[in-house]
DNA sequence: TTCACGATTAGCT
DNA sequence: GCTAATCGTGAAG
């Protein structure tokens, strides 16, 4: 798929889309696009893989510790990016939902990579297969190019932004407990597509 | 100021 | 399945 095929089949979507319950938010993103306007060219990717993390009653998620320097896009207006370093290694990607004031984001964790592969690959030496650029949290914002540097920005306003497709293709979409934390496990918040070759877990 | 740890990944056994 | 890599954050002193 080339920038002109992805700006005639997708749209932006409006502000009041991510000022939903977090959880449906979660579930519509799946099939969406993720796209960031680089130095290198255009990069997109379907999504394919979300968690939700609450404001209440979510122990796992950042905003639990309350508003913080690091935490307060969270509680900002939806439509915004949160970006965070795990490990001191890599970055994260979350989707702000809810309406203003309220906490609720959604980690971005799986992409089907769409345009930019070949930048991609470069930004993903390790992967092999085009199923391992972009199968994971912090590959995928290896692989868009996402940094510290679009923490807080605007989801409508670019360079990052997500589209949806103008048909959209019925997505069977699966449910699971999220992965790799601790607190708060018994939670079912994972959602991606079934039969997927490009989530990071089945 | 100190300290433990994490929404991960890659490489090796 | 196990572990190193690597550092900002938040809680405690």
């Amino acid at each position: 798929m080339n920038a002109h095929e992805l700006k005639l089949s997708t749209h932006l979507p409006v502000r009041a889309f991510y000022a939903r319950p977090t959880v449906e938010v979660a579930k519509d993103l799946l099939g969406a696009v993720l796209i960031n306007r680089t130095d290198e060219g255009l990069a997109a990717g379907r999504i394919v893989e979300t968690e939700a993390y609450l404001g209440q009653a979510d122990h796992a998620a950042h905003s639990a510790a309350g508003r913080t320097p690091r935490t307060q896009v969270i509680y900002g207006p939806p439509g915004h990016a949160y970006v965070y370093r795990i490990y001191g290694l890599h970055h994260c990607l979350n989707v702000v939902a809810e309406p203003d004031g309220q906490p609720g984001c959604v980690l971005i964790r799986a992409l089907e990579p769409l345009c930019g592969i070949e930048a991609m690959r470069q930004r993903r030496a390790t992967a092999r297969k085009v199923e391992d650029i972009a199968s994971g949290p912090a590959k995928l914002t290896a692989a868009m190019a996402i940094q510290m540097g679009l923490y807080g920005t605007d989801l409508l306003m670019g360079p990052l932004t997500v589209r949806l497709f103008n048909r959209a293709q019925r997505i069977e979409v699966r449910r699971s407990k999220r992965i790799g934390i601790s607190r708060s496990r018994e939670l079912d918040l994972r959602f991606f597509i079934a039969h997927n070759d490009f989530v990071s877990r089945r």
